[in-house]
DNA sequence: AAAACATTTCGTAATTTTGCGAAACATAAA
DNA sequence: TTTATGTTTCGCAAAATTACGAAATGTTTT
């Protein structure tokens, strides 16, 4: 019998961390979500030791996941969290971490 | 002024979502997790589309991440979930993700 | 139209991750 | 002691990630 793929589900949470998987990234994320508002990466720079082109490539990278949107308003833009799925992250991430069943056995697949 | 390096904190959540940003690694803490046991790295080589020693090299990135750990049973090796580090996790991860304050204005740093 | 500003895209290099098969290890069975 | 079993380590290749500075883009001010 051929190997199961990876389901949905899995790749979805894998991608979820691996938005989650650079310090980066995690500072955007918790500056936007802790202030609860936009900010530009001209204000995020200071922070982090990195290029801004290096910010620019996690910003895009966090568009990317859905976590954060950007709106333009010139000569900046705007970042803020995606509320929406900010929150069905959210719940994605508090299942897979729910508590177990009780079940002191082995492997049973 | 110098530029401030990452917090702890901020390596600290990369870490943790390093380690899930996997399909192969997000399924092995599912089977783990869901089934409250321990199991072989034999018994979940068939649920999933890589090598034996691909399997291996995930699992022992799951141990250096504490989330994971093996009894060696010869000639098998039991991996169970550690859950202390499991709840610690699940701790830093829903601390995370909680709900925001209000808030409508923009960035202040 | 030119200069200034905020940001992104491009090109490229260094590093890390992922993957596999072959070989190695350790234990148990014959 | 040989053989079989379950798993890991090694060696290597391919792909992805991270990083930077330079150049490009688009907008506003002069």
């Amino acid at each position: 019998m051929p190997k199961p793929s990876f389901t949905e589900q899995q790749k979805q949470i894998a991608g979820i961390a691996k938005a989650l998987s650079h310090p980066a990234r995690v500072y955007i994320l918790q500056k936007l979500h802790s202030m609860n508002a936009c900010c530009t990466s001209g204000e995020m720079i200071g922070d982090i030791p990195i290029a801004r082109s290096t910010l620019s490539q996690h910003l895009k990278e966090l568009k990317y996941a859905g976590l954060i949107q950007g709106e333009i308003e010139p000569p900046m833009i705007k970042y803020c969290i995606n509320k929406e799925n900010w929150e069905i992250t959210r719940k994605i991430i508090n299942e897979f971490f729910k508590p177990a069943q009780q079940n002191t056995g082995d492997c049973k697949p």
